[in-house]
RNA sequence: UGCGGAAUUGUGUAAUGGCAGCACGACAGACUCUGACUCUGUUUGUGAGGGUUCAAAUCCUUCUUCCGCAGCCA
C-alpha cells in the first residue's frame, strides 16, 4: 500500500533530522468518564499508530485529574476496547493521578520562582474578573508574597479550606488575547472522592498542569491531541519550560473526526444510554467500539477506515458510507451467506409431489470456495418475499409477476401460475409450477431466466422476529447536535424495527449469538438497502436469531 | 472587536515551483443462479482579486468565508 506523510509525521521527521529527539514517544489519554467511541479511534490510531511507524512507544494513560467525572467502569472498558483493535502498551499504563505528589511539588517550585499564587477570588469573582477580547483581566491577589503563597498552598492541601476558597493561578499575563493565559488556573480544592485516589487528596491539578507535567515524567517526546487544544499551546509550552521536568514533549494537534449520521458528544451517548433510548454502551447503534463490535464491524474495517481518512489540519466531516464500505467489503468475502425471508408469502409448486423433501447444496460463501456448502430443503410449499412478487410489475422488475418466470435461487426455475388475495387486494399465496425437467441446472431449451429470488422451505424452515438495526440518527451535517437541540429531534425511530414472523433457513436455528451472515435479498437494491444487505445476528430471542 | 487555526470535485485526502492524483459516493454500461459482488466508462475541484515566475494549489499581497477560545472540564 502507498504510504504518504502526513504532517505530524512530517514534523516529527524535522524534530529527528535536526536531532531535537532519537525516537518517537507518544501516548493516548482518554478520560475515564464513559465508553470509547468512533472517533476516539482515530486518535488512537494517530498515537499508537505513529509510534508503530517510527518503531517508538505510545503510552496508555488514564487522564483523571477530575475526580468528579471519572470512574473506575470505564477504565477496564478502556483497555479491553484498545486491546481488541489490536493496540498494546506493553508496561506502559498510567494514571494521571499517580503524579498528584509531582505535580504538588512542581506548583510549589513554580510558586517559590515568583511564577504562581494563591487567589482567593471566587468563581463569580473570577468571571467579573477576567476581563473580554479587548480589555485584560484583573487579579488583585497576584502580588501577594511568596512566602503567604507557599503557607497558604500548603493549607490548602491539608483540607482547611471550602471547595472554591482558593485557587492556585499561574503568573503569565493578564492582557493576553488568548484568554488561556491569563494567569490560569492551575489547582482547585474539590472534597470529592477520586476513583482511584480515595480522599487522599482535596486540591487537584487542572488538565493544563498536569498534561504537559505527564508527558515529560513519561518521557513523551510528541504529544498527539485534536485541535481544540491549539490555543492551549503556548501554555502546555509554559509549563515544560518553567517546571523542573526532564524533558520537553512538543504537541502537535489534529482534527477530530466527525461523521455524518453519527454523534461523537460523549455527553450525548450518555444521555443516550441513561434515558433508556439504546440498550447501552454496547447497543448495536452506538458509533462506541463495543456497539460497533457487536453491529459485526471487525478491528480491521475500522483500523482501514482510519487509516484512509487521513490526518489534517482543517475541520471535516466524513460521510458514513466510506466507513459502511469497508466492513462491506470486508464481510462480502469471508461472511457466510443464510436465507432470511422477511415478509413472507406462501408458494406452492403444483407439480411438485406433497411428501417429497429434496436438499440442495447451496454455497455459504460464493466469494470463497473454500468455504463450503450447506443443505437446504426444498418442499411443495415454500416462502418466498413479498417484495419479489408483483402483480403489477413496473418496467424492468425482473422478479416474479403474473406470466413471468424466475429462478429459485439454488434450485428450480418456477413459473407463474396463479394467487390469491384476500378482501384487501392482498396477495396470500401464489401458486407456480416448476420446471423439474431442467432441475438446478441451466434451462434445457437454452431460454435464458434473468430473475433469481431467496426462498425457504415452508415446512423445514425456522419462524423468528429479526431485528434490523440502522443509523441511530437522521443528523446529516454535522458531528454533534446543535445547540438547543436534544437527540430526540433527531433520532431515526426506524433505527431498530423488529420484523416478525420473517421465515429463516434452518442453518441459522444453530447460529451463536456474534457469528456474522450476509443474509441473502435478492431484488433491487437501493443505496439504502446496501447497507441493509449485511446484517448480523445479535442477540438469540426464544434461542431464535434475533 | 482580541487571540489561535483552516480553505483542493458531492465527501475525505494527496500533489511542498513542473501533466491536479487516489478512495468513497453518484451516473451509464457489461457480467451475474444475490438487481449484491466484480469489471469498464463518465461527470464534477485548487474560496476571490492582484503580484513574482518560462511555469503557481504551492511563493508574496489584499480580501472573503468557516472553525475554536473568556470552566475552579478535559
Amino acid at each position: 500500500m502507498e504510504e504518504t506523510t502526513n504532517f505530524i509525521e512530517e514534523a516529527i521527521n524535522a524534530d529527528l533530522a535536526e536531532g531535537k529527539v532519537s525516537a518517537v514517544h507518544t501516548r493516548f489519554p482518554p478520560e475515564p468518564n464513559g465508553y470509547l467511541h468512533i472517533g476516539h479511534c482515530k486518535a488512537l490510531t494517530i498515537d499508537f499508530g505513529t509510534a508503530r511507524k517510527y518503531n517508538g512507544l505510545c503510552n496508555l494513560r488514564m487522564d483523571d485529574t477530575n475526580p468528579a467525572k471519572e470512574d473506575t467502569e470505564y477504565v477496564d472498558a478502556i483497555m479491553e476496547d484498545i486491546h481488541w483493535l489490536g493496540f498494546d502498551w506493553d508496561d506502559r499504563f498510567f494514571y494521571g493521578s499517580d503524579y498528584f505528589e509531582k505535580d504538588y511539588e512542581f506548583a510549589v517550585e513554580l510558586i517559590k520562582k515568583g511564577l504562581a499564587y494563591v487567589c482567593e477570588l471566587t468563581p463569580d469573582q473570577f468571571r467579573e474578573y477576567r476581563g473580554d477580547l479587548t480589555h485584560p483581566a484583573i487579579s488583585p491577589f497576584r502580588d501577594r508574597p511568596i512566602e503567604e503563597n507557599l503557607d497558604l498552598f500548603a493549607r490548602m492541601r491539608n483540607g482547611e479550606f471550602p471547595e472554591g476558597k482558593y485557587t492556585l493561578r499561574a503568573k503569565i499575563d493578564l492582557a493576553s488575547g488568548n484568554f488561556c493565559m491569563r494567569d490560569p488556573v492551575l489547582y482547585r480544592i474539590k472534597y470529592v472522592e477520586h476513583h482511584r485516589q480515595g480522599t487522599k487528596w482535596c486540591i487537584f491539578p487542572m488538565y493544563d498542569f498536569a498534561h504537559p507535567i505527564q508527558d515529560a515524567l513519561e518521557g513523551v517526546t510528541h504529544s498527539l491531541c485534536s485541535l481544540e487544544y491549539e490555543i492551549h499551546r503556548p501554555l502546555y509550552n509554559w509549563v515544560v519550560d518553567n517546571v523542573s521536568v526532564p524533558c520537553k514533549p512538543r504537541q502537535i494537534e489534529f482534527a477530530r473526526l466527525n461523521m455524518t449520521y453519527t454523534v461523537m458528544s460523549k455527553r450525548f451517548l450518555r444521555g443516550l444510554v441513561e434515558s433508556g433510548k439504546v440498550d447501552g454502551w454496547d447497543d448495536p447503534r452506538m458509533p462506541t467500539l463495543c456497539g460497533l463490535r457487536r453491529r459485526g464491524y471487525t478491528p480491521a474495517s475500522i483500523l482501514d477506515f482510519c487509516n484512509r481518512i487521513g490526518v489534517a489540519k482543517s475541520d471535516s466531516i466524513v460521510d458514513i458510507s466510506l466507513f459502511e464500505h469497508r466492513i462491506r467489503e470486508e464481510l462480502n468475502e469471508t461472511a457466510a451467506r443464510r436465507v432470511a425471508v422477511l415478509h413472507p408469502i406462501r408458494v406452492v409448486v403444483e407439480n411438485y409431489p406433497e411428501d417429497k423433501t429434496e436438499y440442495f447444496d447451496l454455497p455459504n460463501n460464493p466469494k470463497d470456495e473454500n468455504a463450503g456448502t450447506r443443505k437446504v430443503a426444498f418442499t411443495k410449499e415454500l416462502y418466498i418475499d413479498a417484495e419479489d412478487f408483483s402483480l403489477d410489475p413496473p418496467p424492468k422488475f425482473f422478479r416474479l409477476k403474473p406470466d413471468g418466470e424466475v429462478r429459485l435461487m439454488g434450485a428450480y426455475i418456477v413459473k407463474y401460475k396463479s394467487c390469491k388475495q384476500d378482501e384487501n387486494g392482498n396477495v396470500t399465496e401464489i401458486t407456480v409450477t416448476a420446471d423439474l425437467e431442467s432441475g438446478c441446472g441451466n434451462p434445457t431449451d437454452g431460454r435464458k431466466v434473468k430473475g433469481t429470488i431467496h426462498w425457504v422451505s415452508a415446512s423445514d424452515s425456522i419462524e423468528s422476529d429479526v431485528c434490523l438495526y440502522d443509523r441511530l440518527f437522521t443528523i446529516e451535517n454535522t458531528g454533534a447536535i446543535p445547540e438547543g437541540k436534544t437527540f430526540d429531534d433527531y433520532i431515526n425511530p426506524a433505527s431498530a424495527v423488529v420484523l416478525h414472523g420473517c421465515r429463516l433457513e434452518k442453518a441459522l436455528a444453530d447460529a451463536k449469538v456474534g457469528e456474522k451472515f450476509q443474509f441473502v435479498r435478492t431484488g433491487y437494491f437501493t443505496k439504502d438497502s446496501k447497507r441493509d444487505a449485511f446484517l448480523r445476528i445479535v442477540e438469540l430471542k426464544d434461542n431464535k436469531p434475533f
